[in-house]
DNA sequence: CATGGGTCGTGACACTTGCG
DNA sequence: CGCAAGTGTCACGACCCATG
């Protein structure tokens, strides 16, 4: 046999039993994971097992919560079994039990729980240093002066009523006025915020002032929060795709599930500096309200409520195991058609364990939920990902919810009708929307068109529009009257075949009074079909005189050349990266 | 009110280059 | 060698987005 061909003959068996093995580790895989959804119904089982052990635990525990905590009607965790949990995961946040019983600190200083990244953000006052007292004084003042304003009378009745709300719910509850707050706690032994309403997508939002009344300057915080990114779905779906391999068919799916009144959640542990103060439009007078848990305000807050859902989101992953993640409140369960209703599903009954019941309706183990369980149509952060093409082509598309771009096409209708940038939001608020709409959604679509506005932003007040600034304009019109750009991601495993690029450029006086710009590229192309050890290509030029007369006049021209140099690979092999 | 992420422009500073 | 101009880097602040 000649050698070439004994060569071809053992790469090819080579080929084979490389791809016969392929399949098989597919296979098994596949297999196991159609197992899951029973698994996990035996592991849960066993948590549940556990859990009525430790529920004799859990309430003698809670006995010695102290009296405000007790009195909160929010269901109580079951804080022995959130304690053994994080023990077996061996858990960095040793705080956090302790903390559920007793309350956590929510100004001073707040200890490092060692979930989130080290970092110290230092208090710039002391609670001591404040006399309570005169600043209470100040509070009632300055309601009492708003509430003589006619045109704060519908804000002021709408966070009357979500308080009445809260109230009625019993995760706040009322005290009256400041002589029944110094009967309660003492003159002068607590430190009350003003609440204030925040428009947020039409809603009305209460928050309270840690600000104003400095409750944030005592806070020293020792951590930085870290959060989910939108990016989360598309890496669960890698997860899968990835071992899965590109034949065997599989959909992918989303659930979102929310925490009610997320910070109220958490138990504080000085409930005379969580008190807040707002007008009773009906009783027209300042009046007082006690808090279980953090107010929307408080830096200590975020962290605290974030440390809590970290929890209960990791001990879902790793115990019953699901794949699943959260922004503050907001939990999403994203996996494959075959596995992702019962990650769903656990996850509630998992939480409602816990102590931790979502805002969607509860249903035993084995029925079936209104609705839909998993969609592979959703939406998280803000985004809007479909995956209904995931399981036939590997694709996921995801772009800014198409609700966003009629609202933007308005805006830009409206400068364009009146050749003015000069326009109530400012120009500013077009910008963020187009950068999130085209950017962060859509890999940075439009980008270039984007220059006019960020330098007509700086030109202001300029009332007239250059014809860059309608052209650029008239793009971003005619792409979202279509709807937000979609960006299409594919999870293939086999298409990914790589180059590697290196571009650069020089440039030099050559003496003469003649300056010459060079650029040049070296491209490697690992997996070319034609030979062993793949192909290289290398090209370099200098820049023609026309070339440079085109650029933006500067003293050197090394920049623009670069940016040239990389444009140039694409033009000079544009085959190659089909 | 708070947190995180992003973009841009600004100013301070360091370094490189051209010139005398 | 010093000076001036150009360029790059960094921190900062403004604004936007998401969320509580």
């Amino acid at each position: 046999m000649p050698d070439q061909e004994r060569k071809a003959t053992h790469e090819w068996r080579r080929e084979k039993v490389r791809s016969e093995l392929e399949c098989m580790r597919q296979s098994q895989i596949f297999r196991r994971l159609k197992d899951v959804p029973a698994q996990r119904e035996l592991r849960f089982s066993e948590i549940q097992k556990v859990s009525s052990l430790l529920e004799v635990w859990s309430s003698r525990l809670l006995c010695l919560s102290p009296q405000h905590v007790k009195v909160c009607s929010l269901p109580k965790p079951h804080v022995a079994l959130i304690d053994a949990i994080c023990h077996a995961i061996e858990w960095p946040d040793t705080l956090l039990t302790e903390q559920l019983i007793l309350g956590a600190p929510a100004v001073g200083d707040i200890p490092d729980s060692g979930i989130f990244r080290k970092e110290d953000v230092p208090s710039s006052q002391t609670l001591e240093s404040l006399d309570n007292c005169e600043w209470n004084a100040k509070l009632m003042a300055s309601i009492e002066a708003e509430a003589r304003r006619p045109d704060k009378a519908t804000v002021l009745a709408r966070l009357w009523e979500k308080t009445q709300a809260e109230v009625e719910k019993g995760i706040a509850f009322p005290i009256g006025s400041s002589q029944a707050m110094n009967k309660r706690v003492g003159e002068g032994a607590w430190r009350a915020m003003r609440t204030f309403g925040v428009e947020q997508n039409g809603k009305l939002r209460p928050c309270d002032n840690a600000k104003a009344f400095l409750h944030n300057a005592c806070t020293f915080m020792h951590e930085c929060l870290t959060s989910e990114t939108a990016d989360f779905l598309l890496r669960a779906a890698a997860i899968f795709a990835g071992p899965v391999g590109d034949e065997s068919k599989f959909s992918f799916g989303i659930r979102t599930e929310d925490l009610e009144s997320a910070y109220r959640r958490f138990p504080v542990s000085q409930p005379h500096l969580t008190c807040f103060a707002q007008w009773d439009p009906v009783a027209k007078r300042v009046a007082f309200f006690g808090l279980h848990g953090f107010n929307f305000g408080l830096v200590a807050a975020v962290v605290t409520f974030n440390r809590l859902a970290q929890l209960l989101n990791r001990c879902a992953v790793r115990l019953i195991p699901i794949v699943s993640s959260h922004y503050f409140d907001d939990f999403c369960v994203a996996e494959p058609g075959f596995a992702g209703k019962s990650g769903q599903h656990l996850l509630c009954h998992f939480m409602k364990l816990l102590g931790f019941v979502f805002q969607s309706d509860l249903v035993p183990v084995g029925e079936k939920r209104k609705g839909a369980l998993w969609a592979m149509r959703n939406s998280f952060l803000g985004l809007s990902f479909d995956f209904s093409d995931f399981s036939d082509n590997r694709i996921a598309i995801c772009k800014a919810s198409d609700e966003k771009a009629p609202q933007i096409v308005g805006k830009i209708e409206l400068i364009l009708s009146t050749n003015s940038l000069v326009m109530p939001g400012g120009l500013s608020k077009l910008i963020g929307k187009l950068q999130f709409v085209l950017s962060w959604s859509a890999g940075r679509y439009g980008r270039a068109a984007m220059q006019p506005l960020y330098a007509a932003q700086s030109l202001l007040p300029s009332s007239h529009l250059s014809p860059e600034d309608i052209a650029a304009l008239q793009f971003f019109l005619q792409i979202l009257s279509r709807g937000c750009p979609p960006k299409v991601f594919s999870f293939k495993q086999n298409s990914g075949a790589s180059l590697l690029v290196w571009s650069d450029a020089s440039w030099g006086d050559l003496g003469e009074n003649t300056t010459q710009g060079g650029l040049g590229f070296v491209i490697f192309d690992a997996e070319d079909s034609a030979s062993e050890c793949g192909r290289g290509y290398y090209s370099d030029t200098l820049s023609s005189h026309e070339m440079l007369e085109a650029f933006v006049v500067k003293s050197q021209y090394i920049g623009q050349l670069e940016l040239l140099a990389a444009i140039a690979v694409y033009y000079s092999l544009p085959l190659l990266f089909r």
